[in-house]
DNA sequence: CACCTTTATGCTCATTATGAGTATATATAG
DNA sequence: CTATATATACTCATAATGAGCATAAAGGTG
């Protein structure tokens, strides 16, 4: 098809716009969140320190497709051959690598960020996408161990100092307000949803790489905080997951991320790897089996440890019912 | 620098999109929420049958404006002279007026919808923009008074028409079934949130206009489901209500639309007018004072009616607090 | 086999949160 | 003064939540 139409005629001046789209595509494997990401390197490494990976992307053609969420669908098919179930559309981005591109004249992307939710890996296609951990690149989002060793290290200290840095008395007291709300520092609360806020805050405070890439400075941390992304794809990373965290909360989306039957410790596992923190096992599931989201199969799983557990369904008729509820899981327990 | 982009060199062509951007600015006057709306008649017109009212809209320019909120906010401030305060992104529509357009070729739109709240009325600008309210489109959202006659009288109904007309049995309970979760028939609950699942429902079934007006046909209800809009734009306005009504349930933005001290009652009514649906008033004072989202401010209102009142002003404080609440409002009270 | 480990499941219990009122205070209109 | 509003303070029954205890049912081990 012809991609020179020309569009003057209508009076408004296409700045040569090109829309991309973002897949954040999820799984859960072994009680660990995983998204798919696609080698970025320049140069074929055989250094993987010089690997860079970035989400998956493509162009928005609307020549071929009616609607940005059919384009797509098709072209993670195309690419991956996986078969997206769930796709909501996060957030689209314009100031994509603003100062990246220094003064070039490239063409301004508007890339329109989607969050896709599949089941286990299905093998996939390209040689080029890959299942990497998303803890890989958000390692101080992971509390279902302890409190990560990266925040005391790393980030507590060096937000610490950003703070101080700040040029008057009124702003550092400012910059720690919003490093505890984030992080919960000073007895505050750890809220797993504040995954962007805190990627944000990072990034502000100079402290992850891409900050440092976007504006040709060095970077100031040194173990750099969570691997870097091409472009501005972590921060879109960031959003998915923040999004997921909460949409959990209130939808029952973890069903798009399990196999058809699956044990209610199966089931709490995901929401944890998810969540990045641990739940209360029998508040869990009276929490599920109150609300209807599951219903026993009969089936008794077969399993190493302990008692076998029964295998478990997605009522899926609770999307048809009252204001479909999610895994509202409150505070923790531990 | 190198960028880390690889999109120019894919050979990508950009193919004339152009990069709108829409505003659903609300504010909330006498107990009503009003959103302003921009005269799209084709021509000048006298009777008021003929005019047709759309969002206001403007183009993306990449080269002057750095971000997409920072276009909108220009735009939105030297067309209307509102400063919008709270600004969020809402939705990216990419199908807007598919089959409205026929098989024109003309530029394909992208708009990035947008959800700004802003105090009282002010006064325009622009004599073209005008507050409506909001219920003026959307005439089945308001449950203050009661259950809106109009549910009764003509949806219930066409839905049922709607449902029965289905080709196959299965496909009529499920058309049922889900207009009885979008209207809360046969006994089931009113969701105030799901404004954009109902408007697309009664798109689905041929009962706004804006069905007929995209593919040409003749309009089924006989006098139309609410005031029609141009474009898409009812459903931009149904996907901004059911954002902020939902938003409002746990972010404290009700404030972003209220001046800066109030009574109890006058937050309330902003709550209620938004949500469309009455709340009880001493649970209502019990919330916003244990969640410390207000705090006394020991004047005291001059007012008609009954014992004055207390004017309370918003801590905003709460912001940097723990995980910021909203006016966690739950069912209803009468 | 007795016993320990491990996970599953059932049940209790104290606290809070929520929904719905009752009761009292303090204005204004007649 | 009385009726009528609205404001504000409390009460109370129920439901939801956070934390545990207790028991069941598997496998492994000396």
């Amino acid at each position: 098809m012809s991609d020179q139409t020309d569009h003057s005629a209508k009076g408004w001046r296409p700045h040569g716009v090109v829309i991309g789209l973002n897949a954040v595509v999820v799984s859960v494997q072994d009680e660990t969140p995983h998204v798919l990401v696609v080698d970025r390197s320049r140069t074929p490494t055989v250094d993987d320190a010089d690997t860079i990976y970035g989400l998956p992307f493509g162009p928005f053609d609307p020549e071929t497709h009616r609607t940005l969420e059919i384009g797509l669908r098709t072209w993670v098919g195309e690419q991956t051959s996986l078969d997206l179930g769930y796709v909501e559309q996060l957030y689209t981005f314009g100031d994509r690598g603003r100062d990246a591109f220094g003064a070039s004249d490239e063409a301004h992307i508007i890339s329109v960020g989607y969050l896709a939710l599949t089941e286990q890996a299905s093998k996939l296609h390209n040689p080029d996408s890959v299942w990497h951990k998303w803890y890989r690149y958000f390692p101080w989002e992971d509390w279902r161990e302890q409190s990560p060793n990266i925040i005391a290290e790393a980030i507590q200290p060096a937000l610490r100092q950003w703070a101080d840095d700040a040029p008057d008395p009124g702003q550092k007291t400012q910059r720690w307000e919003r490093a505890c709300m984030c992080f919960g520092f000073d007895q505050g609360e750890w809220d797993a949803e504040k995954v962007l806020e805190r990627y944000e805050l990072l990034y502000e405070a100079r402290l992850v790489a891409e900050f440092a890439r976007d504006r040709n400075q060095p970077v100031t941390t040194d173990p750099p905080l969570g691997e870097a992304m091409t472009s501005d794809h972590r921060r879109i990373l960031a959003t998915a997951m923040g999004r997921l965290r909460s949409k959990l909360k209130y939808r029952p989306v973890v069903f798009e991320l399990m196999p058809s039957t699956f044990t209610l410790l199966h089931l709490q596992q995901t929401v944890e790897a998810i969540l990045g923190i641990r739940l209360h096992k029998q508040n869990f599931r009276r929490l599920v089996e109150k609300e209807g989201l599951v219903e026993g199969t009969g089936k008794i799983s077969t399993r190493t440890g302990g008692r076998p557990a029964e295998e478990f369904r997605f009522r899926s008729e609770v999307l048809t019912e009252r204001p479909a509820p999610g895994v509202r899981v409150r505070t923790i327990a531990r």
